[in-house]
DNA sequence: TAATAAACATACCATACCGTATGGTACTTA
DNA sequence: TAAGTACCATACGGTATGGTATGTTTATTA
């Protein structure tokens, strides 16, 4: 009779993407900085030596879980919201609305990191163009002006990420209402 | 014959003052982690004897750093501009134009660092919290609808926080193609 | 000028972290 | 089943950093 596993065994050995995984978990609530290899195989009950088995040194693991962000969180949700191809209010919509209920701890992580740093930022900046031009597509399907979807882009981009950085972050009701107020009376929506 | 001093003596003994302004221009470059109190003392020419003369140690003098640079570089700032008690439109470009042409690097070290710490939390927080407050003077002014006016006030500003944390950063002409676009559309200026 | 305190230097300790070396365990495959 | 490989544990070294202890220099003042 064999046994369904569910989840990690807690004496699973590990893949190299449980590692990331995991980098990525620790970020959710810890600066870069704190990402120390110590931390990450407490975090799965490993040490060192699985570390440097999966990985050549710490440089190594951080870019590895940049790539593995980006994969993860920003172009398999783009391709996926892309595929029912709905009208541009409907898609914005639901880029709205998966901007709420996903985590935004890793990627606070990494927006603060990508200040100071050559390689998150290079990341980042897929990132951040991929979502932007997914927005642009909206736009310019709304308007029909190339140069003003562009500008209305990188607006709403902005303005989602801003929301988030400043004390205390807009959430909630009062994130609710300035989309609102943005669609309305500038997105023309 | 008395030689009067221009900036700083390479010999001349510091004040905490100068120890607090040192730490802020290395924020200018650098992430707090990498602000160490070796690093302090190196900007100075000085030891670390001089250091914990001065403060109690580093959490202390990060606090106080904190509490300084609130002072310095957000109270100041704003009572200055609204001494010139000009129109509502006039002080908002004021802003903008005090926004464009004063040193982010610090202020980006310190949102970095607060979307982590409790600490720098705080004293973000106020600073956050008395630019959108005189936001909201200028759009409840234009206005005279003061719930509009406060969520004129909070997408401005994260506007402006959004378009200096994306990758690339919105700067230049392109920056003043948003503000325009935004004065004309949505703040009825 | 002698006493006092502020300001600073030097040497040192403890800890945390990255990285290496080496040996052990478990799974696969010939 | 024996060998090979992937995976992991333990111990250790090197370095950077926060912090302490102690002595020295400079300025002030009685």
């Amino acid at each position: 009779m064999e046994v369904i596993k569910v989840g990690k065994d807690k004496n699973a050995r590990r893949s190299s993407a449980d590692l990331l995984d995991a980098g990525l978990e620790l970020l959710a609530e810890h600066t870069v900085q704190q990402l120390t290899i110590d931390a990450l195989c407490n975090q799965l009950n490993v040490t060192k030596g699985s570390f440097y088995h999966h990985f050549k040194g710490r440089a190594d693991y951080l870019e590895r879980m940049l790539a593995h962000w980006v994969e993860v969180w920003t172009i398999g949700s783009m391709n996926q919201a892309d595929a029912v191809s709905k009208t541009a209010v409907e898609r914005f919509d639901a880029i709205v609305d998966k901007s709420n209920n996903l985590p935004h701890g890793p990627e606070t992580s990494i927006r603060s990191w990508a200040q100071r740093d050559a390689l998150a930022q290079s990341y980042l900046e897929k990132v951040d163009s991929i979502r932007i031009n997914y927005l642009f597509e909206i736009f310019n399907e709304v308007s029909g002006d190339a140069d003003r979807a562009f500008l209305l882009a990188r607006i709403s981009y902005s303005l989602f990420v801003g929301t988030r950085m400043i004390v205390p972050a807009i959430l909630g009701d009062d994130r609710d209402r300035v989309i609102k107020l943005m669609k309305e009376e500038l997105y023309g929506m």
